[in-house]
DNA sequence: GCCGTAAGCAAACACTGTTAACTCCTGCGA
DNA sequence: TCGCAGGAGTTAACAGTGTTTGCTTACGGC
């Protein structure tokens, strides 16, 4: 089951290249923004020529696939951390002190989501901003699947949060029908991968996890994009008083510091 | 005051040219795709070439910021429409018939924003998408100005629902301090737009609006730039209850229809 | 030690935005 | 009505892009 890695110093130096090709790429990338990563750059940097990059990468656009792919997993294993901290940030922040783990936990990778976005606004502009794969779910594009992985983070702690902490929801009837198939359908992938456990969750509370995503997601993504600037010129404590609506969906109590 | 329009015929086949210009670049730019509407292309399809075109724009980065601002204000006018068929969106839909109208009018502006976003997903991220002007607070860019317009119709009708219908809101004192000079300083900007009326604004509810405006915004967003498709294939039906999450966060009772 | 194969390169193609120099035509002022 | 300035539009060219083709070279596995 275990992928053979046999491989003579041949593909060993060959998989070395390609992590120099993208670390060179995300450099670029990051310092000289989105449209400076081009393939004569990036193989003048190494000291190469861009067609030899094709010799790593069928194109540009796969090149790009996987700097997202990559991104994404960077973020997610920030995130990991920030979750796996939480006691930690337990001990130092006072506010923190006396909520239940799941509940720190969640605050703690929310705000590190906006940290990392914050501190890698072209990265966060790479993975988040809008060329979307579209129709491409291709289920084994890598980009795609690091992207679930990503939210998977976010899920897992959720369903914890609701085993542990359930908050009032409507019934599942009280729900648009339309609306009520779409999230039967993604309960039964959360079970897929989650377990039976998430076999249990109300279809409402699908919905208010969702809404709150989608509200992160917002929050985020506008004060990268400087889509707040028009009324904000430092997003930070508007995302703490969001965060805290936000918490107030999920029946959390989260104040604040002012 | 009115802007003198004296014009030869010289400047008004000019006027002309620069309309079909746009007009040719956003159709291919809708109809093919952000980057096929290339000055070449542009060019062919009107019988000329390149070249000419920067007769009328100094660089291909002008002419995309034209077509920014002019989106702007085609999907101002039609949020502009739909508030104003509220009264008649209240005679069709019972469930907005015993509503007061300012809050039937936010309903139908949001309802407009996502379904005109869904019906021209090009041109939403023209606007909305990634590339934003950043530090190009020119202030006389006419992009911006349309944004501005863009904004202020929501801003307007929030304004008349808060002065109608206001809802409980935290005392000023509850919100951090770093927060609430930036929303005070934007507070002012809103009187020098809206009138004295807005100086009686608590912050909070401010806070609250901002909040609101973000939700709608990730929402459309998400949902145009595919970022739902993992566990909606429809974001039609999550648009509804999560309008009337954001309702309730404004006082409002809004239930969609089943 | 050979040899096949992978790595890398130079040249070229079809594009892109943009500039310079030139021609032509036309609408305006006298 | 005429002359002409200036605007419109052209061709040619430059520097850049992603990508393909054919070639050489060098090295790792047999």
């Amino acid at each position: 089951m275990s992928t053979e890695v046999p491989v003579g110093r041949r593909e060993r130096v060959r998989a070395a290249t390609v992590d120099e090709i993208k670390a060179v790429a995300l450099r670029l990338l990051v310092e000289e923004g989105q449209e400076a990563a081009t393939l004569r750059a990036i193989a003048r940097e190494m000291g190469m020529t861009a067609p030899g990059l094709y010799r790593y990468f069928p194109s540009h656009e796969d090149l790009h696939k996987a700097l997202v792919a990559d991104t994404y997993d960077r973020i997610t294993a920030v995130l990991a951390q920030a979750r796996d901290g939480a006691e930690a940030a337990q001990a130092t922040e006072p506010m923190l002190a006396a909520k239940p783990l799941v509940v720190v936990q969640l605050v703690c990778v929310a705000k590190a989501f906006r940290d990392w976005a914050a501190a890698h606004p072209q990265e966060f502009r790479l993975v988040f901003g809008s060329p979307v794969p579209a129709l491409a779910q291709d289920a084994e594009d890598p980009a795609l699947a690091a992207g679930n992985r990503f939210g998977a983070l976010f899920t897992e702690i959720f369903l914890r949060l609701w085993a542990e902490y359930p908050f009032p929801v409507d019934p599942d009837d009280a729900l648009p029908e339309a609306l009520a198939v779409q999230l039967r359908d993604y309960r039964a992938v959360l079970v897929e991968l989650f377990g039976e456990g998430a076999a249990a969750l109300p279809l409402g509370a699908i919905d208010v996890y969702l809404r709150a995503w989608v509200q992160l997601y917002g929050l985020v993504a506008m004060d990268v994009f400087n889509h707040l600037h028009f009324c904000l010129s430092d997003a930070g404590p508007f995302f703490e008083t969001s965060l805290a609506a936000i918490g107030r969906s999920l029946g959390i109590v989260y104040v604040p510091e002012k």
